[in-house]
DNA sequence: ACTTGTGAAATCGTTCACAGCG
DNA sequence: CGCTGTGAACGATTTCACAAGT
């Protein structure tokens, strides 16, 4: 008996852990202390060596990190040791940049496919994923085996398409419209508000001083 | 001596709460309780009237709030019961996307200008924004008293954009590139990783049950 | 000498529970 | 009687500080 629950934003920084360690593992270096990945996130190293611990030890005292070890730790911890198969719905101006980036293959998710329910958009491509009628959802869901699900539709439609996911057996939804979402338990759902990210901003810049 | 620093998750949840009222403001609602509030968000009635209670006196007891009332109450702790002129530095997609998006005036911000270094984007528009050379950043932050700014370049750029902006005498950056930022006081940094936001996912559903 | 891993202490944030007011 | 506002209790997270390993 020995792992309680990690603090879950501890699971948070486990990403930008990852994502420091492959820029330092692109440049060939191959060993890093948690003071040295502290410092590059503006937190302290106590807090790396107490995240990392929630997970294993991966490090080795008077020496650090292995890069590219530490690295295969964090995506296994993560999940992303292996590659998941991703939808988008929705494919509006945000849903198109989403299907163009290519910065998620190098971090393991695949788009497979995107869905519309206009008739000009259906049948085409953006960028290299195919855009199906959102009828289509739970027949490419199950034949692809998708998990994951990208919303980025307008905020009116986004429970109807919450539901339609949840009824396919998706287990998370990562919601681009400001809405807050009904999902029944084992459905993970993460929010972006974009507005709301400014409006912190704002709160910021005015009772700064 | 009164008021302590809230706590930071307080202020992001302001941001809810504001949508949520202005959603039942635009439903003919005029009341609401912490109870109701809570319940829409998945938090608690306590959490709700704590948050609200570090920063003023906003209900009446037995009946609730006044959504007008908070809402405009909301607007002026955040800072968004005035316009803030943003811009955004790069029109890939993802900066094309947001500067097509129509929900940012809605919450107090005016997308004023955007910049890119490519000859065949400058001196064209997005929507309904003039794209200039990032050559003329200073002048036009300057001129439009812009204070807030967003980044949408490749990491690799994502600094050097920074050092600008910062030179300039902005006050708030949002961050969409996977990069830190490194800034100097005052200057408040919001990150957006999307990758890291499918982590989380990947992380729930590699580890649920 | 340096750096990890980790209990213990300190800090921060949430929930409880109820007094106070409409 | 219902609902807010808020100290006090609780729980979660971070930081400290040091023993242990290299």
């Amino acid at each position: 008996m020995k792992s309680q629950a990690p603090p879950s934003p501890a699971v948070k920084r486990l990403s930008l852990y990852l994502r420091e360690l492959e820029r330092l593992s692109a440049e060939g270096v191959d060993k890093v202390s948690s003071r040295r990945l502290a410092e590059s996130l503006h937190i302290t190293d106590a807090q790396v060596r107490k995240d990392l611990g929630y997970f294993g030890q991966f490090g080795r005292r008077g020496v650090g990190y292995g890069v590219d070890r530490l690295i295969h730790a964090l995506r296994r911890i993560l999940g992303t040791d292996k590659t998941w198969n991703v939808i988008v719905v929705g494919t509006g101006d945000l849903g198109r940049a989403l299907l163009r980036y290519r910065g998620f293959a190098r971090r393991g998710f695949r788009l497979v496919a995107a869905f519309d329910v206009s008739r000009g958009k259906v049948g085409k491509r953006v960028g290299d994923v195919p855009v199906y009628h959102i009828d289509e959802l739970p027949r490419v869901v199950r034949r692809a085996k998708v998990k994951l699900a990208v919303i980025a539709v307008p905020p009116e439609a986004a429970q109807e398409v919450t539901d339609l996911l949840c009824s396919t057996g998706i287990m998370g939804i990562l919601n681009f419209a400001p809405t807050t979402l009904e999902t029944p338990d084992g459905v993970t759902v993460g929010l972006v508000d974009i507005a709301a990210h400014l409006e912190q901003l704002s709160f910021s810049a005015a009772n700064s001083q």
